[in-house]
DNA sequence: TATCAATATTTGATATATCAAATAAATATT
DNA sequence: AATATTTATTTGATATATCAAATATTGATA
């Protein structure tokens, strides 16, 4: 029987883990109140401007569900405001005030730096090909 | 500011949700009860007898809290016996029950399969720059 | 031996993931 | 226009993740 810890899938899951756990305690330690989710969610609104819950969901590969509950703590934390979409109102607006502004650009150099961390001793060609194979993976998977 | 696309983490992060999700599914459409990570426990057990909660957390990377109520659920659906350990009565002993073995038996064809699909394609090389990346980060956020 | 410190596990609170079902609004069909 | 279908979002139920606090037990020490 084959072990764990020879499995590439279980690496994986651990790889990523361990970041997640990393960069959320750098977060913590640096006072921010905010997970990495939910810097997710508003970066993707503030690359996307106007887009909805949908679509939002396919940018950052997470159900409708965890969108809409992420969303809500978002606007509880006042880093977002929703409106009604007048053109069809199924759909929300969704805005980043200024508080969600700011804590994503104070937050951006801490996550520079923990990618940094975590990718330091990795070549740009080991990157690449990881990448690469993480996509397959992805493709492989539909 | 970069696009989220290009962020090693962010792909990390939906490959291994595209492999659990396509896992997963499998399970379901053959009629397992189980899921990946319960899989994944019961799997440690077996590998490792006598094995304390403790360990088995480190073991498959996962929290003590999630481990506690990844048992309580196995142990509802009778593919484990947990007994209280006599030597250390903090602990407890845990036992695969035959139908925990049985069912780890009859998936263990079904996650071989998966494997297979979701890696179609990749090189043993690029497998192994891979893994070897992935330890990497994992060595750099500790 | 009584007390203190360390260890293993559990529990509570909160966040996220997933699926299915429910709502609500828009669009298509008759 | 009334009805049916599709689409976007929400809600409920259950599983897992994380941290902190609580329990229970063991081991060490005064």
């Amino acid at each position: 029987m084959e072990k764990l810890k020879d499995i590439t899938f279980y690496t994986m899951d651990k790889a990523i883990r361990t970041y997640r756990n990393f960069a959320q305690k750098k977060l913590k330690e640096n006072g921010y109140k905010i997970t990495i989710d939910q810097w997710l969610i508003i970066k993707a609104i503030l690359e996307n401007p106007g887009i909805s819950q949908q679509e939002l969901g396919e940018k950052v590969f997470k159900d409708n569900a965890s969108v809409t509950r992420i969303i809500e703590l978002l606007v509880k934390s006042d880093y977002l405001e929703r409106e009604v979409n007048q053109n069809d109102r199924r759909k929300s607006n969704l805005k980043v005030t200024t508080e969600g502004k700011s804590i994503i650009d104070k937050v951006q150099t801490l996550v520079l730096e923990n990618r940094k961390t975590a990718l330091t001793g990795i070549s740009f060609e080991d990157l690449e090909i990881m990448n690469r194979t993480l996509k397959t993976i992805i493709e492989n998977c539909h």
